[in-house]
DNA sequence: GTTAGCACTCGACCGACGAGAGTGCTAACG
DNA sequence: CGTTAGCACTCTCGTCGGTCGAGTGCTAAC
């Protein structure tokens, strides 16, 4: 008993009202509010129990009504795919106002664009950067904060790195500080930032006399390096969504999912593997928590610079609408690739 | 009808079973689980008729037990504040482990911190650094990022404000820049926060010839200046605590709780008020936050130099552990101000 | 191949009912 | 006069049985 063109009709509309309610769909719902080619409920229920043998559909119990599976999800998305989404004007201006931002930084534009795109959807949003370790140094700069302290500022060409303090020999000026950053952004500019290895021994000689401060800052580089193979600017928005749906109404479910979110760790793992394709769609298990068991992860790529991307993920119960999120996806991502590139 | 040590020990024994176990208290319980005086549950119930009509108990209907007002809490934590709060060893030890931190940032130490009084009392906690205005410049860098952006990075004797991006003239050069950051580092050091405005047009004559970068310099400053009578730096931590708690159980005023928690404008509102004062309670609706109707919020400040205090906040439902948090509170609070003050 | 009809299943809803917890009042006790 | 035992009353909550409605699967007829 093979898939035909009127099963998918029925699967779809299925899986429509189900995204729509949340609640199992039975043979009468869908001759009254989708009607098949006027045909009866009769009918519609032999090819639904086709459908579940078929494996798209489940049925919590007998004489409920049927619920779509994640094979069902994943075909419709599929489906979709092929009809290239596209999203209403207003929508599409409403997302303009929010992405317009006057700052460039990476991690402002991300932050923007998680917000909007959660805003948008009514799911949670994670908009990741690029990768870190295929950024290249700009320069590195030394700022003194205190007699004792200076924070080490590590711009690259897709990021400013601010977070790290190194302690400096108190008999340092700041004009010292600024003449050991300029040797330093001498060596390593241009240096991809998975790869400063090979520079941080030059460092070493070249400002042999300042060993004490070195190590403290060839410490802090290679920490940055190493981090650098996973580490990305993430920014999460739209967490609190998840308890719109009724998945969720169980407080201890959503804290566990909140929890989770909160963790980034875990977020970034995520998205250690969906690379370059356009988009990837993982449902319940597959995403690999098991406190998004009852959810879907869409997630899209956009093109920062000719060979770096990004991603946006976007999760929400697996009865996600996927044709809105997919048309929204496709939109900012296109955004994005512009506000990036113009940089 | 006065308000008599009786009274008192029966409304104590009524708040703490209610803390424990969120259900109304009736007159039995009171008897059999603490056992006041070795009277009975008439005697129990006559005082706490009287109690109810002094305002310090209230009956969700007849025949269930009573529960605590908003003014008995206050009652109750006021008594508390007397018999000086202590922690014991064990929790002690554990607090200190995560307050021990090797970064001396004070965002970093205020996140610490909120962190561990959030796992500490399993409340929502927010930490609030000292107020920007009373914070002194030490020096003032531009970094550049890109040929026409620098970073420009205002440190001060707490913080360093390091996300303010200038355009600058492609001309001039990494050296140039750092030229004229002394010269601002000059005329600014030691200067008020809340207080520039006399040496911006004094910067302004020093570096005429620069007129354009020091518009958009001057607009930056100008800015932060604006910002600093409100603006401080603010942790929070343990959001989805409130989920553990049957009055949040509804999703929807989860949902509301914790989208009220990540408007951070919002949350500085709680704390303008709360000063000098050690310990500070709101209850209910004088939280001033519709979404915190059943909740307290518990304030302490801690010292971070003579005259700059910061603020600690612990949110949670109105049957809070006061007692527990109150330890907490005081047990960080001073672990932070010798923090803050080593620095 | 499609459909009408029917028996069957199962959850949701409703009202009745008793159990349990709690109160307020009164009368008696020391 | 404060305290207490006793009692009638109230209100919530869980349970039980019954009904309703939605839904299914099967069969027989179109």
């Amino acid at each position: 008993m093979p898939m035909d063109e009127r099963k998918l009709r029925i699967l779809h509309a299925i899986i429509d009202d189900y995204i729509l309610t949340a609640m199992p769909v039975g043979s009468r719902t869908i001759t009254k509010k989708y009607g098949i080619g006027g045909l009866s409920s009769a009918t519609i229920r032999n090819e639904m129990s086709d459908l579940e043998t078929l494996g798209y559909l489940d049925q919590p119990h007998t004489s409920a009504g049927r619920i779509p599976s994640a094979k069902a999800y994943r075909l419709y998305v599929e489906s979709l795919l092929n009809s290239s989404p596209t999203l209403d004007h207003l929508e599409a201006s409403r997302l303009r106002v929010h992405l317009r931002t006057r700052e460039n930084q990476v991690s402002d534009v991300i932050r923007r664009a998680a917000a909007a795109v959660a805003e948008a959807t009514m799911y949670t949003t994670i908009v990741a950067g690029p990768k870190a370790q295929d950024m290249r140094v700009v320069s590195v700069q030394l700022v003194p904060v205190s007699s004792d302290k200076a924070l080490m500022i590590l711009v690259t060409d897709a990021a400013v790195f601010k977070d790290t303090l190194v302690s400096v020999d108190p008999d340092l000026s700041s004009a010292d500080l600024f003449r050991i950053s300029q040797m330093m952004t001498e060596q390593l500019a241009g240096r991809l930032l998975s790869d400063m290895s090979g520079s941080l021994n030059a460092l070493l000689s070249v400002l042999c006399e300042h060993t004490r401060l070195m190590n403290t800052v060839l410490d802090a580089l290679g920490r940055i390096e190493l981090d650098a193979n996973t580490a990305r600017e993430i920014a999460v928005s739209g967490g609190t969504n998840i308890l719109h749906y009724p998945e969720y109404s169980d407080s201890q479910k959503a804290r566990a999912f909140l929890d989770a979110l909160e963790t980034r760790e875990r977020m970034r793992a995520l998205f250690a593997s969906s690379q370059s394709t356009a988009f990837t769609l993982r449902i319940g298990r597959e995403t690999g928590m098991p406190e998004m068991e009852d959810c879907a992860i869409v997630t899209a790529s956009y093109q920062v610079t000719e060979d770096r991307v990004g991603t946006i993920g976007v999760i929400g119960p697996a009865r996600m609408r996927y044709g809105h999120v997919l048309s929204v996806l496709s939109y900012v991502g296109k955004a994005l690739s512009e506000l990036m590139s113009e940089q």
